[in-house]
DNA sequence: TAACTGACTCGGC
DNA sequence: AGCCGAGCCAGTT
């Protein structure tokens, strides 16, 4: 794992890595960083990444039921689901179908 | 400066 | 099987 330097950078680092039409969970990346429980800030970063340069693609990552619960984030929150769908990722009433087939583990992917 | 909040997760009841 | 409480860390007020 490279440390760019502060926790958000880091989780910007990672989701940047998350590859078209997967996804991954909160606490996969906190995980991944070594922070363990703090998927929070993982979400808190998220936030942060909007902008961050360059972008971070902040829709690729979910809560551990695949469930969009950061949609609400976006403006419209709509484009969450859409951006997923345009990636191949089916999305049904906010939750991710198949979302362990489309799983990203940065722990299993980046070692 | 101290306290609160937050795009989560896990464990217990 | 679903609900409730605790833990986690950093940024914001």
């Amino acid at each position: 794992m490279k440390r760019a330097g502060s926790f958000f950078e880091d989780v910007h680092d990672v989701a940047r890595l998350i590859p078209e039409g997967r996804v991954t969970s909160y606490g996969a990346i906190a995980k991944y960083l070594g922070t363990g429980m703090s998927a929070r800030m993982v979400g808190w970063a998220m936030n942060a990444s909007f902008n961050a340069e360059p972008p971070v693609p902040a829709h690729r990552v979910v809560n551990r039921q695949g469930l969009l619960t950061g949609k609400i984030h976006f403006s419209p929150p709509e484009m969450m689901q859409a951006l997923l769908e345009r990636e191949g990722i089916r999305v049904e009433n906010d939750c991710i179908i198949d979302f362990q087939k489309h799983f990203w583990d940065p722990m299993v992917e980046l070692g």
